[in-house]
DNA sequence: TCTGGGGTCCTAGGACCC
DNA sequence: TCTGGGGTCCTAGGACCC
């Protein structure tokens, strides 16, 4: 069997735990440029907050209600999130572990007897809770896709399940399946589901009794097969190796406001690719491909449309590279390449693929030693910014002005991890 | 005035190989 | 009038996820 355990408006949560008085107010965390609502509590969804919905458009009901408004502040939320997935690791064992997303992660309960599978369930939720001072809902089933499924009904039921249900039987299945859209499994998209609706299926066990060779042509090849699989409780969807390695690390941000010159895009995207490349370096890795983007509005003229238009360049290297210089040095040409003058400029980004573990360069006869030497200052910058302050070594290609920055006036203080910043008592 | 950021997997099609 | 079969690698694009 395999549980998956979600904590409870997770960035809404992290907010709440160092300000006791929201606990029972409405609170939402919003995206990077105090976009986007992203994160929102019951309280805030029963007075109609719409989840993913600009901020602007919800600011009059979030005004009149007295909502708690947050900027987003991701090295509190990763914090939390590494106790969070901690406390699971040592409650069944490190293997069992497959952290999903930041606010997720499956358990593989093979070894709890099926009878006690409802108890362990709720033991972990109470252990994860009591440590962490994060709520967490346990869905359970026999493949990853049921025990979606089983999260999302217990969340939905909350007095009634306390947070835990657990699909074993046949019937349990099926009662649950059929109180679910296919809207709301998990591997079915806007897309699909709209395929899927205009075709008399809308609930998930309408959609478990297709045939598969109905799914492989209609959505989306073996992925659609094995969708239906799982929602029969045949599992394909394997947990994952915890040390696999990741395939690209990007860096990508909405600018603070447009931008129309040259010289702030590069200033951003040599300000992405530090960051990028600091990424990759926590994670020993280097790279061999970089590729960056700008988005602009659109050709089109009329007044506030919005129109977004990607455009991209990227090149390849002989050899890894986890150095920033270094690969400042092959993003400034691809920004101007990509560069027009006269359109309105509103996102760039950068995203490193071709990983390898660095390691790797380091057994290449072909690197210099003066390579390593290299590590060893980016290591010493590293260091410095992060127990100091974001940037305080930075290359000058990044700009000093930067009047690109995004905005981001309502973030927290960052509790856990910075020095400066911690939590005080008068 | 204002709409996030960071990922994964799969497929089709082209270039190339013997 | 006629032109194989089998394979790899790469990229772009589409769908999905939180």
């Amino acid at each position: 069997m395999i549980a998956i355990v979600d904590c409870n408006s997770f960035y809404c949560s992290c907010e709440r735990l160092f300000r006791p008085d929201l606990d029972d107010k409405p609170v939402v965390v919003l995206s990077n440029n105090d976009g986007c609502i992203i994160s929102r509590t019951d309280e805030a969804k029963k007075i109609g907050v719409g989840m993913a919905a600009p901020y602007y458009q919800n600011k009059e009901i979030i005004e009149k209600n007295n909502v708690a408004v947050f900027s987003s502040n991701y090295n509190l939320y990763g914090d939390l999130s590494m106790r969070v997935m901690d406390t699971l690791r040592s409650l069944i064992g490190e293997e069992q572990v497959e952290v999903y997303s930041v606010d997720e992660a499956f358990l593989e309960l093979g070894m709890i007897s099926e009878n006690n599978l409802y108890t362990a369930c709720k033991e972990i939720k109470g252990t994860v809770e009591q440590w962490t001072g994060i709520k967490v809902s346990i869905g359970a089933g026999p493949t990853k896709v049921l025990s979606k499924v089983a999260n999302r009904l217990s969340k939905k039921n909350k007095k009634e399940s306390q947070g835990v249900m657990v699909l074993q039987s046949v019937h349990e299945i099926k009662d649950a399946l059929e109180r679910t859209y296919v809207d709301d499994i998990w591997g079915v998209g806007r897309q699909y589901a709209i395929k899927l609706h205009n075709l008399g299926i809308d609930n998930g066990w309408q959609l478990r009794n297709m045939p598969e060779e109905w799914a492989r042509k209609n959505m989306g090849g073996v992925v659609g097969t094995r969708l239906i699989k799982e929602l029969r409780g045949v599992p394909c969807i394997p947990m994952k190796d915890p040390l696999e390695v990741k395939k690209m690390i990007a860096t990508t941000r909405m600018f603070g406001k447009p931008v129309f010159e040259l010289s702030e895009i590069k200033e951003a995207v040599a300000t992405y690719v530090s960051r990028a490349a600091e990424k990759l370096r926590r994670q020993y890795y280097a790279a061999t491909s970089i590729q960056v983007f700008v988005v602009t509005n659109g050709y089109r003229k009329e007044k506030y449309e919005y129109n977004p238009q990607s455009r991209y360049q990227h090149s390849n290297f002989l050899v890894a590279t986890a150095d920033t210089a270094e690969l400042i040095q092959y993003a400034l040409p691809l920004a101007e390449k990509l560069y027009e003058p006269g359109l309105k400029y509103l996102k760039a980004g950068v995203i490193l693929g071709g990983l390898v573990p660095d390691n790797s360069i380091q057994a290449n006869l072909f690197v210099h030693e003066e390579q390593h030497q290299k590590r060893f200052l980016m290591d010493a910058v590293d260091n410095i910014n992060f127990s100091n302050r974001d940037d305080i070594i930075k290359y000058a290609a990044s700009g000093l002005k930067r009047n690109w920055k995004m905005r981001q006036e309502l973030r927290s203080k960052r509790f856990t991890t910075r020095w400066n910043e911690l939590y005080e008592i008068k």
